[in-house]
DNA sequence: AATGAATGAGTTTTCATTCAT
DNA sequence: TATGAATGAAAACTCATTCAT
């Protein structure tokens, strides 16, 4: 039974998840007040602790709506498509628009880094997404080696953790200095350049394989 | 001139600046706490404020010292290489004993991370250590294509980059699941792959291209 | 007129004071939370405010219950015995009883201690309540002198009340060392201690005076 | 070494645990808050937390102040005589003045009752110095019936248990009802008691062993 | 070149109480 | 006759920083 209006309770939880993904995102887990949080979602901090025991609950909370938030979303626009080189592109596009519409990406890479060895509870959702993701993109490659389209010399598995890692570090290249990095240009060449790395060697070619614009902005 | 015996002040500064990085290191600047870093220092808050003005200050200190320390090894170790494919080997080897032998990779990706936006002070050293990084890789990238060694329909800045968001996001993977990621192997690979997405057309050719066993262990 | 069937409100207003009572017992007032209460109790603390107007007016409630439940018991077990030796041994045996089958006598002795100047509301049922004891004690011994069987150059309301701190002592110290301290022999030790001291000097004999076993356990 | 002048520091550390026993005594444990003992001892939270680790680590500095300042007390005085009654004597007249010129007495048996089951490592102290004090009223009274001024059919365990639950049970009738009970008085009359009560029989005599005149005041 | 003591502002958390439904 | 959500004041505790010695 989904009632017809959404009671009080849950709005305002919503509210404060959402707020705390924005304050996380910024300023970091230690970075951020209980207070700025409550402030942000327009609600006292006795209603903060009226739906998360304390601040690493809101934490866990606000890590799996992101995490369940990726993840629905890269299902949702990769999984149906059949062609592995358009299951990738689909990836990286995803991403960046993760990355530049909300700062939802940049949650989960903050938050990953802080809490790597300072909280193992928080860090064991960010291990097992990544797992996931790298599952995830190992089985595109699979099936892409398996169809013929991809060379088969080189293990599946280091593939997809080659292209996380490129993704990634893409990511974080960009938040680190948006005036030098081209996001979308970058995320696209790493689409280009895994297809042609990957290209089985009779079909190789070079068009699409380089961008002759530097990404380097400025 | 160097001193035949340093003073005693010199000696307790390295050992708080040794403290403070593995301390920043393992929880970050907002989770190390300047008592944790004076006792693990051995010495008292006050010695700790008598060499560094306040905490930034510190942290600034810990940076400049890592960062120094990584591009010297790197300038030592790489730069004296004529060969472009050995100099990247060189690099992806330094990382791989920087990051196992020490904590001093991680202590850059942990802070870079955390001083993202909230401390724009400590974020410049940061940027400006990683376009180095990229304008190094940049001048490999391009003497090689001067060499006829790399294909030139790739542009040297963008391999740069993608090469730079490799070893990072191979890194941030390895802190983050050590018993997932195999990290020498990993960094190796992205050697490999480099050397045979960057071939010229010609020369091309599968015979360790690829990595047939993978990075993901047990 | 007893309704037939008990109202929902009363029994949970009665589950709610009963689940004050041990909260109390065993954390004190201060240490017990309203939420706590209610959880024990199965009910919400908006019900509790709906049968108690503040905290402390269900402690009043609960002390009222507990003072009224001792009295009563007193009441119903001693008053109708004729001879004032088997009174006190009543007496000791309802404390013992109420002290081990049920954490009442602990209630009451918790409570008095903590309101003792904090809550001067909460002192006087207590004070109340330790005069009538007194009192009961006070009759009890001028009936004994009255009868001969006690002698008369101790004045009763001394016996009552060095009786009262017999009682109340050795329980104190059954609460706090329940291993080191056997209540049951105590409490009889006590009434044989007063049978023995307010004896008629030419009545006075040995036999019974003293308990050989000690109370100490293990 | 004793420095000739005490340092800064533990004098503030001795008026911080003077402010917290007054307080606790007072208020309780959970009624206190460490900012009114900061206030009452003249100094700031912060020092107090440098003095301290928390607020049960205060706790129990001050209880172990306190026990240890009462059992000092009690071998000052009692400890050198050699007469058993004069002992007791002493020692009720040892607690009448720690409770009336100080609130000392009150102090241990506000916490101890607080402490019962909620904090067990406060608890241990307090079950410690019952033991202890039971002790040595058990070697007082075994030396009496040693030297035959005590009748030895009663205990010595039991009858130091006893002699504890009514200097006990006295002092908090007191403390609950000071207009009602004169604790001096009942507390010469608990050393008559068992001066009394325990005088062997062929010594037995009336005079002394009863107080005509009631302790019940106005 | 350092220490020990202290400060004070800020942090997380608790909890009695209220109120619309 | 309740419930669920929320408030706000106060609690315990932390921590960067200062300063007399």
């Amino acid at each position: 039974m989904i009632p017809a209006r959404e009671r009080r309770g849950d709005q305002s939880r919503r509210e404060i998840v959402s707020a705390a993904i924005d304050c996380f995102s910024r300023s970091g887990y230690q970075g951020t007040s209980i207070d700025r949080i409550a402030r942000a979602a327009g609600v006292t901090k006795g209603a903060l602790y009226y739906h998360f025991k304390d601040k690493q609950d809101l934490l866990l909370g606000a890590i799996a709506d992101r995490i369940d938030g990726f993840e629905r979303v890269v299902v949702e626009r990769v999984t149906s498509l059949k062609d592995p080189a358009a299951a990738l592109d689909a990836v990286v596009d995803t991403c960046v628009q993760q990355a530049t519409a909300s700062n939802h990406r940049r949650f989960i890479l903050t938050l990953m880094v802080e809490s790597l060895d300072a909280y193992p509870e928080l860090s064991d959702p960010f291990r097992a997404m990544m797992r996931r993701f790298r599952e995830f993109l190992t089985q595109t490659f699979t099936i892409g080696q398996q169809k013929g389209v991809y060379r088969d010399d080189v293990a599946a598995p280091l593939a997809a953790q080659l292209f996380v890692a490129a993704v990634i570090g893409t990511e974080l290249q960009f938040y680190q200095d948006p005036q030098g990095i081209d996001l979308p240009t970058s995320m696209r060449a790493i689409a280009a350049q895994f297809r042609d790395w990957m290209a089985p060697a009779e079909r190789r070619s070079r068009q699409g394989g380089g961008a002759r614009r530097s990404s380097e902005k400025g």
